[in-house]
RNA sequence: GCCGGAGUGGCGGAAUAGGCAGACGCGCACGACUCAAAAUCGUGUUCCCUACGGGAAUGAGGGUUCGAUUCCCUCCUUCGGCACCA
C-alpha cells in the first residue's frame, strides 16, 4: 500500500513540471521480444543490401553527396574549409584534449556549412529518422537526453550507410503546464513557451546531435495550428468528429476536462496536480476512433515492440458476442445489452441496468423510488470519491420493473448496480448468475433465482449451483438448443455460441456484435493555450466549420487568467463574435481549444515542409521521405500518442491526404534513467542529474558516450556519477592513442594480420549493434579495440598500414557516438578531408575477420577440462582426434573408450565417459 | 485478479538457432610514478574449501539434454499496464 502511495506521489510530482517531459522519464523498460528483434533485422535487410551496393562502390566521401540541381549544404562543405590550416594551428597550440573549447567549435561550423540540412535526393535511399520532440518545459533533462543521443547516433550511422537521413526536431508547445504557470504568476503561455524553447534549442544543440533544424516545428505557432485546425475541419467533414453531452472527468484544479489516460490511479486523480477527479456533463467534441478498432488492432507489416502492440490491443478490447434485445414489461420499451454468451441467454434470470441507465427512471415503480433515487446518488459519489476495494460487496436495489428475456418470455426483474457501467456497452446487462461470477455473487445477496444452462459432463445440474460454472459442457434448460455442446472459446469459435447468434439473426431477437472498451477520442479542452477548435456555432445554421481561408483562428493574446472552469476564450469581450459561415448571421465560435495530442500526431508530416504555406506539408517532401522508418521515444505513450497518430494518420488517408496503412514502420522505445538512489528523477527528492553540468564538466562526447553505455537501452537504469569516469577516461584514452607522437619500433612484434582480424571483427559487431539498437555492447566493443590498439602499438604498429586503416576504421566507428572528437582527430590530427560525418560507414572484410586457428574447450562428462587449438578450417573428425589425444583428456578417460564425443558447432567438445 | 516485462559478482551490465558464465565499465585492493595528493600506468578482483588443486553458483524447485543463464513445468520477488468489460 505503501509502495503504491509513493508511487502515485512520484507520478504527480513528476507531472507537475511537465507532462510530456515527465512522460519521457516513467519509461518502462521492455525489451523487445527475440521474435520481435529478429523481425527488426529481417525487415532492415533488404534495404540494407541496397545500400551496401553503393557502398561497396567506392569509399570515396563523394557517394555521400547528394547529386543535385540546387548545390546542397552537404555538397557546397569541402570548398568551403581549409581544413589543413587548422590543423596546424591546433598541432602547435596545444594537444592536450579541451572538449569545453572543442566541442562548440565544431558544432558551430557544423552549422555553418549546414552539414545535417536533408535534402531530397532520388538517388539515394531515404531514412527517416524521428525521436519524440519534446515539451518546452524549460529545461532538457537526462531523460531527454537519454532519448535523443542513441537516436541521433543511430540516425548518423545510417548516414553513414549511404542513406539519406532526416533527423528533426521541434516543439509540442501547447499545454497546460504554461497555462498554469500564468494563472500562478502571470506571465503570457505564448511568452514564456517561445523563451523556454530558446533555451531549450540552445541545450540541444549543445549535444551535437544531427537536428535538421531548418525543419524544426513548433505546434504554437499560428503556421502551425492553422494546420492543426484545418485537419480537425477535414476530419469533420468526413463525419469523423461530433459534439456529444457526456459525462466526463474533470479536474476541479486545473477546471478542465481530462482524457481517460490522464485520470491516475485507483483513486482517480489527475494527471498533472493529482487532484481527484470529478464527473462533469458537457458539451464535446469527438473524434470517431472506435470506427478505426478494427484497423487498430492489427499491425501487419510494422516493426513495434510486443509490448506496444499489447497495450494497444488491450486498450482496444475487442470483444466479440451478440447485442439482443430485451423488452420492459411496462412500456415495451426495447432494451439492448451485449453479451459475449448468448448461448447462456436461458440462464438469465433478471437484469441489472447501470444507475445512469436513461431508462431508470421510467421503469422504477413509485414504492422503489426513494431506495433508487439513494442508490443513484450514492452510486455517482462512489465514482467521484476513493474507490473502494477492488473486490468488494457487490450492491443494487430492485426498481420494480421488469423485462422479458426474448428467448423464453420468462419475466425477469430489472435490478440498479453500479458493477454495471454506462460506458461499456449498453450500459445494461442481462444477469446470468450460474455462469458469471458477478453475477452470481449478486443473486446470492439478493436471493435472486439461478438456472444452470450449461452442464459440464458427467456431472449433474445441482453440482453447478454452488459456483458460478465457466468450462466446457452441453446447454440445458436452453428450449431449441439442450444437448448443444459449448466449450470456452469465444465468438464463432464456440459452436453453442455460433448456433444462437443464428438463431437470434433468424428470429429478429438479436445479432451478432463486437463490442469494444477503447472509446471514442474526446478533443475538447476548456483552456486557452491550445489550437482552437474551429468551429462557429449559428442560432439557425448550428455548427460550421470556419471557411479554409479564414484560417488560422488565432488565438488572442490578450485574455485574462482566470481558473474560472471555462475556457478563458470564453470570457474574452469580443473573439467569440464572428459571422455565421452560411448566413453571415452573428454567430459565436466555439472556445474551447483541442487536446494537445492533436498537435502531436501528426508533426512528422509538418517536419516535412514546416514552412509550406499551401496545405500541411509538401507533397514532394511526403512522397519522398514518408513513411517514417526509425521512431523512437517513451513507451508511456503507447495508448495514447502511439494509437492517436496511427488513427489519424488511417483516417487522413481515408481523405486521401496520406498514403499507406501507417505512419510509423519501426518503432523503439528507450527505458528510463532513474536517479542514484534507484528512484525516479525529481526535484523534490533532489536526485536530479541535469545534463548542463554534465557537458560543462565532461563535455558531450562523454556523456552522449556514457548515456549508451550504461544500461541497456530499452531498460534503462539507475544514474551513476562515478561511471561516467569510466566514459571520460575511454574518450581521453583514445584521445591519447591518436595524438601521442609514437616512434615505430626497430624491435617490432607487431602482428598486423592480427589487428586487422580485431579490427574488422569490431567492425561487424559495432553494425550489428547499432542495426539492432544494442547501444552498450558498442561502446564496449570500442573500448575493447582501443585497449587492442595499445597494446599494437605498445608492439610497434605505429606507422604501418594496418595501424592507419585501423585508425580510420576507429574513428568512423566513433563519429556516430561521439561526433566531436571523431571529428577533430579525423580532419585536424590524422588529416583527413572534412567531414568524418560524411564519410562511409566502413566496409567489413569477411577475410580479414576470420580466425586461423581456434581455441575449443574440452568437456569431460559436462566439466570444462581442457583447451585444445584446432586450425579454423579443421573438420570434425580432426577436432575428435586432437581432443582425445590430449593428456588430460587421457588421464580422465583411464585407459577406457569415451561413451560418446560430441563436437558441437565447433565451438566445444564434449566426452562422455 | 488478468496481461506484459525483468531477476546473472559489491554495482551497471555481457554471453541465448542450448556449447568456456561474468566481456566492457564502475568500485575496491595492491604496485609504479610523486615530497605528497590528484591524474596516469600496471596487476588482481563471483563465492567456498584443507588453496600450483578442487567444489559451488545466473531468483527457488523440478524436467528435457552429453551439455541449460538460454527450452519446458511449478513457484517466488519485482516493475509496468488494465481492472466489476457483461
Amino acid at each position: 500500500m505503501a509502495v503504491t502511495k509513493k508511487n502515485k506521489t512520484n507520478k504527480k510530482v513528476a507531472a507537475k513540471k511537465s507532462p510530456k517531459t515527465a512522460a519521457i522519464k516513467k519509461t518502462v523498460a521492455k525489451a523487445p521480444s527475440p521474435k520481435g528483434k529478429k523481425v527488426s533485422v529481417k525487415k532492415t535487410a533488404p534495404k540494407a543490401k541496397a545500400v551496401k551496393a553503393i557502398v561497396a562502390v567506392t569509399e570515396k566521401p563523394k557517394a555521400v553527396v547528394p547529386v543535385e540541381k540546387k548545390p546542397s549544404a552537404i555538397q557546397a562543405v569541402p570548398e568551403v574549409i581549409p581544413a589543413k590550416v587548422e590543423v596546424k594551428e591546433e598541432k602547435k597550440k596545444d594537444i592536450s584534449f579541451n572538449p569545453q573549447a572543442m566541442e562548440p567549435r565544431w558544432q558551430k561550423k557544423w552549422e555553418t556549412d549546414k552539414l545535417y540540412r536533408s535534402v531530397i535526393d532520388e538517388n539515394r535511399p531515404k531514412h527517416y529518422a524521428l525521436t519524440m520532440l519534446p515539451y518546452p518545459s524549460g529545461d532538457l533533462h537526462i531523460g531527454h537526453w537519454y532519448a535523443m543521443t542513441p537516436s541521433d547516433a543511430r540516425a548518423r550511422f545510417k548516414r553513414m550507410q549511404g542513406y539519406n537521413v532526416l533527423f528533426p526536431m521541434g516543439f509540442d508547445a501547447f499545454g497546460l503546464p504554461a497555462e498554469n504557470a500564468a494563472i500562478k504568476d502571470g506571465v503570457h503561455p505564448m511568452k514564456r513557451t517561445f523563451q523556454n524553447i530558446e533555451k531549450m534549442r540552445k541545450q540541444l544543440k549543445s549535444m551535437g546531435a544531427m537536428f535538421d533544424w531548418e525543419r524544426e516545428a513548433v505546434s504554437a505557432s499560428p503556421e502551425y495550428y492553422k494546420w492543426t485546425e484545418w485537419f480537425f475541419i477535414k476530419l469533420y467533414k468526413m463525419g469523423l468528429a461530433y459534439r456529444k453531452m457526456s459525462p466526463v472527468d474533470w479536474c476541479p484544479n486545473c477546471n478542465t476536462t481530462l482524457a481517460r489516460e490522464q485520470v491516475w490511479g485507483d483513486d482517480r486523480h489527475c494527471e498533472r496536480c493529482g487532484t481527484p477527479v470529478i464527473k462533469k456533463d458537457l458539451d464535446q467534441w469527438f473524434f470517431k476512433t472506435t470506427k478505426y478498432a478494427d484497423e487498430l488492432l492489427n499491425f501487419d507489416g510494422i516493426d513495434w515492440p510486443q509490448t506496444v502492440k499489447t497495450l494497444q490491443t488491450n486498450w482496444i478490447d475487442r470483444s466479440e458476442g451478440a447485442s439482443v434485445i430485451f423488452k420492459t414489461e411496462t412500456g415495451h420499451r426495447d432494451v439492448e445489452i451485449f453479451t459475449t454468451r448468448p448461448d447462456t441467454l436461458w440462464g438469465a434470470t433478471f437484469m441489472v441496468f447501470s444507475p445512469e441507465h436513461p431508462l431508470v427512471d421510467e421503469i422504477t415503480t413509485p414504492e422503489n423510488k426513494a431506495a433508487i433515487e439513494e442508490y443513484k446518488i450514492q452510486a455517482a459519489r462512489q465514482s467521484d470519491i476513493q474507490r473502494g476495494a477492488v473486490d468488494k460487496e457487490k450492491t443494487g436495489v430492485f426498481t420494480g420493473g421488469y423485462a422479458i428475456n426474448p428467448v423464453n418470455q420468462a419475466r425477469i426483474p430489472i435490478w440498479i448496480a453500479d458493477y454495471v457501467l454506462m460506458s461499456y456497452g449498453t450500459g445494461a446487462i442481462m444477469a446470468v448468475p450460474a455462469h458469471d461470477e458477478r453475477d452470481f455473487a449478486f443473486a446470492r445477496k439478493y436471493e435472486l433465482p439461478i438456472v444452470p444452462v450449461i452442464q459440464p459432463e458427467g456431472q449433474s445440474e445441482t453440482a453447478v449451483l454452488e459456483f458460478a460454472y465457466i468450462g466446457d459442457g452441453v446447454m440445458v434448460n436452453s428450449g431449441p438448443f439442450n444437448g448443444t455442446k459449448v466449450n470456452t472459446e469465444k465468438g464463432r469459435k464456440n459452436p453453442g455460441i455460433s448456433k444462437v447468434i443464428d438463431w437470434l439473426q433468424e428470429k429478429g431477437i438479436g445479432k451478432e456484435s463486437v463490442n469494444y472498451r477503447y472509446r471514442d477520442w474526446l478533443i475538447s479542452r476548456q483552456r486557452y493555450w491550445g489550437a482552437p477548435i474551429p468551429m462557429i456555432h449559428c442560432e439557425i445554421h448550428g455548427w460550421n466549420p470556419v471557411p479554409e481561408d479564414q484560417l488560422p483562428v488565432t488565438l488572442p493574446e490578450d485574455v485574462e487568467w482566470k481558473p474560472t472552469g471555462e475556457s478563458p476564450l470564453k470570457l474574452h469581450p469580443t473573439w467569440k463574435n464572428t459571422a455565421c459561415p452560411v448566413c453571415g448571421g452573428p454567430s459565436t465560435r466555439e472556445t474551447d481549444t483541442m487536446d494537445t495530442f492533436m498537435c502531436s500526431s501528426w508533426y512528422h508530416l509538418r517536419y516535412l515542409s514546416p514552412k509550406y504555406d499551401k496545405g500541411p506539408f509538401d507533397d514532394a517532401e511526403y512522397n519522398y521521405w514518408m513513411p517514417v522508418d526509425t521512431y523512437t521515444g517513451g513507451i508511456e505513450h503507447a495508448t495514447m500518442h502511439l494509437l492517436y497518430t496511427r488513427f489519424f494518420h488511417k483516417a487522413l488517408r481515408d481523405a486521401g491526404i496520406t498514403e499507406g496503412g501507417e505512419p510509423m514502420v519501426q518503432l523503439r522505445n528507450q527505458g528510463m534513467v532513474l536517479g542514484e538512489d534507484n528512484e525516479k528523477m525529481s526535484k523534490s527528492r533532489g536526485n536530479v542529474i541535469a545534463p548542463d553540468v554534465l557537458v560543462n564538466k565532461y563535455g558531450a562526447d562523454t556523456v552522449r558516450a556514457y548515456i549508451m553505455f550504461f544500461a541497456r537501452w530499452e531498460m534503462g537504469a539507475p544514474w551513476d556519477s562515478q561511471g561516467i569516469e569510466g566514459s571520460a577516461r575511454w574518450i581521453r584514452r583514445v584521445w591519447t592513442l591518436f595524438t601521442d607522437p609514437t616512434q615505430p619500433k626497430t624491435d617490432s612484434t607487431f602482428d598486423g594480420r592480427q589487428l586487422r582480424r580485431r579490427v574488422h571483427q569490431t567492425l561487424r559487431k559495432v553494425t550489428h549493434d547499432f542495426e539492432s539498437f544494442e547501444f552498450n555492447t558498442i561502446i564496449s566493443s570500442l573500448m575493447e579495440l582501443m585497449n587492442e590498439m595499445y597494446k599494437a602499438r605498445e608492439a610497434g604498429a605505429a606507422g604501418s598500414p594496418e595501424w592507419t586503416e585501423a585508425q580510420e576504421i576507429y574513428l568512423k566507428m566513433m563519429a556516430p557516438v561521439t561526433p566531436h572528437i571523431a571529428e577533430e582527430l579525423w580532419t585536424n590530427h590524422m588529416g583527413k578531408k572534412y567531414s568524418i560525418h560524411q564519410q562511409l560507414w566502413p566496409q567489413f572484410d569477411e577475410a580479414a575477420a576470420k580466425e586461423d586457428s581456434i581455441e575449443l574447450p574440452v568437456q569431460i562428462n559436462g566439466k570444462v577440462r581442457d583447451r585444445i587449438t584446432v586450425p579454423a578450417e579443421a573438420g570434425e573428425e580432426e577436432i575428435k582426434a586432437a581432443a582425445l589425444a590430449s593428456e588430460t583428456v587421457q588421464k580422465y578417460l583411464e585407459g577406457k573408450a569415451p561413451k560418446k564425443v560430441i563436437v558441437a558447432n565447433k565451438r566445444l567438445v564434449s566426452i562422455v565417459v
